[in-house]
DNA sequence: CCTGAGATGA
DNA sequence: TCATCTCAGG
């Protein structure tokens, strides 16, 4: 048995919108922790986790883990039906056959309640490799999106530049080349860049959701992956959950790019399983005081953005350079969810796919690309 | 070499924007003077002329006249990635075979440099003959981007009736007729209508004769060009540039309408006898306005209108009524110029095309459309 | 509140 | 590929 209780109904849309041009099936895999979703499309050039805490729904009760295979094709159209600021209230029950959706709003003269089918979908319940990026770039998510949308006009790719200078998109094609440098803005490194070993970013644990709905955001729950997203760059080191099994996923246009993908954590199912490790103790959120600033110290409602950082330039740490080429079109795709956050976060090494992070107050959405191997 | 640095990538965006509709490839001709473009459409029934005056540039080096073959296409796509108030420089070399141009953000922080692929064009240089028009009428240029608009719903082409009363604007459509009249705004002839026995267009040699009528804007070739787009209406003359060899516009449906392009008009001055006088003396202002003023008292940023009179309403100054049919089609292509100036010019003599002059701080741009014979 | 740009559907 | 509708920005 599920119920979520969601304060905007806008969050789910903007989620969807990003996601569904991805995949058209996925697992929404609901436990006490909150709701996960990850899926790769239909190439397994891109896979795409998004979580979203239980601490930050205004009700939250899911009674034993439930996966929802949902089609998104038809969610969307169900979302559609939602005004922004309703109040949106998923269930299912513990067969998971059947998602009701309920859309209350803000004054509660109309209260709208969808039903949808749910199907099963074979659980490819991915683990993504925890991995130390040597690159880290955060910047405005707007601008990231207007690059590459730019870009995307001239060209197929893009080869991204990370160095000590700013991070360079280069674009060759057909009728014009471009590139596109963003300096690391000049007070970038006041903003946090605390690296070092804080930077792995641990599993969920969060809470035991008793008082999900308020947040004592204190404690670590949400902090961990909240936060997980933007503050602390990984210098050394950036751990993903690492249940499932491996990840595999194919070059972009060859496959033998294979070694970059993630590399494995085993342990799949449990999708919770990934705190385990440091994060064994999340449940303890506590521990992590470090954030105790509540999950953002409340929501702001109009999502965009989580962390409490308003920096809004561009910020680079890294350890070594960093030049990696990608498809301009899934990155154009990512960018759409740019309305999730004022920042994205772009996560680079060598041959390794490369994250690119949107986190929001209640969870996050990370987009994973295999970078193309001819790096033309 | 050339190097010209705009102030507002916004310029060059809007230009295309219009031009790219009529032609696919163009030269860009650069000299000392600035960077010109004439083109014809396709179907050679509209020409364009560009002018950006070097004095307008926030920086302009053009060591020895080039011409630049550049396919609009491209440059769109290229100008796209480019945010309205970044300042744009362009580069070419002598050899001419790439353009290239940098984007700088107004804060510094972000560079973009593209490089575009150019072409060899045959130089279909046109001169444009000048022309004595009858009527010339100024208006709001989103009031006849409107207008236009709104008649190419009903029809294919507009009959546009100048004469003492207004202008109209006439269409006869399947469904409906629909026909606009704009009556002369009350203070318009404040602003300067001058009409006089100069009326009558003359072809190349112009400008010497100061004496006939006032106009002598002085010569002909600079103060033609800068400035003749706004303020002094050509009651007179109307000089364009005579280099290049005579254009030669086809009517827009037939041919034989060729006598229509650009032949003077016989001079009936009849009517206008009422003000020239007033005028006359403005014209006077002779040469220095070549460009001796920089550029529209400085630039506007905003490029909107450039002319220093600033009244909104309708001027109509004619030797003697016109009405002549259009393709509303061109019309309204050519109406995309409207956010380059807040005016927009109308000159029209009997079988002439018809001269559509959006005058801004930097230059101007101007369309001729051969009118339609049939005067359907 | 209006205008322009982007996304979606025919 | 073009036109219509929706969303975002000024």
């Amino acid at each position: 048995m599920l119920e979520a209780k969601l304060s905007e109904a806008a969050l789910l849309k903007r989620l969807l919108d990003a996601v569904k041009e991805l995949v058209t099936d996925a697992n929404f895999d609901c436990n006490e922790e909150g709701i996960q979703l990850q899926a790769m499309d239909n190439s397994h050039v891109a896979l795409v986790a998004v979580k979203l805490e239980a601490v930050g729904f205004k009700r939250f009760r899911c009674d034993r883990p439930i996966p929802l295979g949902v089609n998104l094709t038809s969610l969307t159209k169900v979302l559609k039906c939602a005004k922004d600021d309703d109040i949106c209230t998923l269930k299912a029950g513990d067969d998971a056959d059947i998602l009701s959706l309920t859309y209350e709003a803000k004054n509660s003269d109309r209260i709208a309640e969808y039903e949808m089918k749910l199907m099963d979908i074979d659980a490819d319940q991915l683990g993504i490799p925890d991995t130390d990026y040597d690159a880290s770039v955060t910047m405005p998510s707007a601008e990231f999106g207007r690059i590459v949308r730019d870009l995307s006009l001239l060209g197929e790719s893009v080869r991204i530049e990370v160095s000590k200078e700013g991070i360079r998109f280069v674009s060759d094609g057909e009728a014009a080349n471009g590139n596109i440098l963003l300096k690391q803005s000049a007070d970038a490194s006041s903003g946090k860049k605390k690296k070092g070993s804080s930077s792995k970013r641990r599993g969920g644990g969060d809470d035991d959701d008793d008082e999900p709905d308020e947040p004592e955001e204190e404690e670590g729950a949400d902090a961990s992956d909240g936060e997980g997203g933007k503050r602390k760059i990984k210098k050394e080191k950036v751990k993903k959950e690492e249940n499932g099994e491996d990840v595999e996923m194919d070059g972009a246009d060859e496959d033998e790019e294979g070694e970059g993908e993630f590399k494995p954590t085993k342990g799949e199912d449990d999708e919770e399983g990934e705190d385990e490790d440091e994060e064994g103790s999340s449940k303890k959120r506590k521990r992590n005081s470090g954030k105790s600033k509540p999950a953002k110290k409340a929501k702001k409602e109009d999502a965009d953005d989580d962390d409490d950082d308003d920096f809004d330039g561009v910020r680079i740490e890294m350890n070594q350079a960093v030049t990696l080429t990608f498809s301009l079109k899934y990155l154009v795709n990512f960018s759409k969810s740019s309305s999730l956050s004022k920042k994205v976060q772009l996560m680079m090494s060598n041959d390794v796919p490369l994250l690119v992070s949107y986190a929001f107050n209640q969870g996050f959405i990370r987009y994973y690309l295999a970078p193309k191997i001819g790096d033309d």
